[in-house]
DNA sequence: GTCTATATGGGGATAGAC
DNA sequence: GTCTATCCCCATATAGAC
């Protein structure tokens, strides 16, 4: 991919994540991007094109390194592979985090993409978890549950502080980004998943 | 509140909720309301003006709620009364869905009006649930943890299911809005705060 | 309070030169 | 691949008649 091109993604990133997509337009990427606007078209069919290389981008990275893993811990027992899980979704969604609250915000919205997103993509990003969860049900390690649910709820915890970071900064006063946030992060979500899953 | 003005603000609320605040315009809000499109400005000085309305009615109602709550739990256990003011929030989320997911979204994008929306409304609506553990801490009737960390935690929860409802129906096949989702959701809320909140 | 007509601006996209 | 110039559409908001 050349130059130009990831200078415009990486300015839409930016700009999308801020203003969101309707109110960013073509010519303020362009602008941030230090690009003529008329190779926003020329290179990705329009401004749509660029908010779906976006999206696929981060999706196809994303389910790579859930591959990888996945290999790496066949043979771990099903909560430590949750635990796995849990901790590469979490680093993701920060170390993305501008796409991550671009797609949340706009999967929100009617319209053709997101009920594309939602198929091509959700499902899996959704089902990396509850297979896990499946698997030890299967293997009487967890208790028989609504995996659906338990995953919807995890779901929530991982990922609406991020949509909603600048509440978390002005209100709550803690870092959505950092470190320690993290730890927390999981350690409350793991905390979630031993009620529903090992206690009775 | 006159009959038009109504019109337009129920209008703009199922409008908004679809099809987010910048992917709706004047026109279409007016049709749909079947009222002049002049009328907007003229009642609510502009479209902006309209959303601010909702937002405020919104929360001057659920403060409202709240505070009648307040009284008539005023001598309950902490417990108790964390267990009714979640069920309140909920219900009241799922009353109002469609201005929660436009505040839930919009509050995701940079803008003055987000900003002051979470100073004015935010921290308040934080609050009612954070002095109720608070409350149940100074009592040693909880353990002393973090109320912000555990606040943000339980709001994810109950927000984010009502934001990504079309995630909710379409890729987890339930019913947001449904008697049953309800139940389910308080009660792995409530799961999840004894977790935190009773045990070791 | 409500309507018509319109001013004014900004949006996305592209034709055609280089 | 990149730039300039421009087209055309749609948005909001308002002036002024009723």
């Amino acid at each position: 991919m050349d130059q130009t091109k990831m200078r415009i993604l990486s300015a839409a990133a930016k700009l999308f994540d801020i203003y969101g997509y309707k109110g960013t337009s073509v010519r303020h990427i362009a602008e941030e991007a230090q690009v003529n606007s008329a190779l926003i078209s020329y290179h990705f069919q329009g401004k749509q094109g660029v908010l779906e290389t976006l999206i696929a981008s981060y999706f196809d990275t994303l389910f790579r390194l859930v591959e990888e893993q996945e290999i790496e811990y066949r043979d771990a027992p099903p909560y430590e592979r949750l635990e796995q899980i849990i901790g590469l979704y979490l680093r993701f969604q920060c170390e993305h985090a501008p796409i991550t609250r671009l797609i949340q915000r706009e999967l929100s919205v009617e319209s053709m993409l997101a009920r594309e997103v939602l198929t091509l993509y959700i499902s899996r990003w959704k089902h990396g978890l509850s297979r896990v969860i499946e698997m030890g049900i299967t293997s009487s390690e967890f208790q028989p549950v609504s995996t659906d649910r338990i995953v919807l709820a995890v779901i929530s915890q991982m990922t609406y502080p991020f949509l909603q970071a600048q509440m978390v900064r002005q209100v709550y006063d803690l870092e959505p980004y950092s470190e320690e946030f993290a730890l927390w992060q999981q350690a409350s979500i793991m905390r979630y998943l031993r009620a529903c899953l090992l206690d009775a």
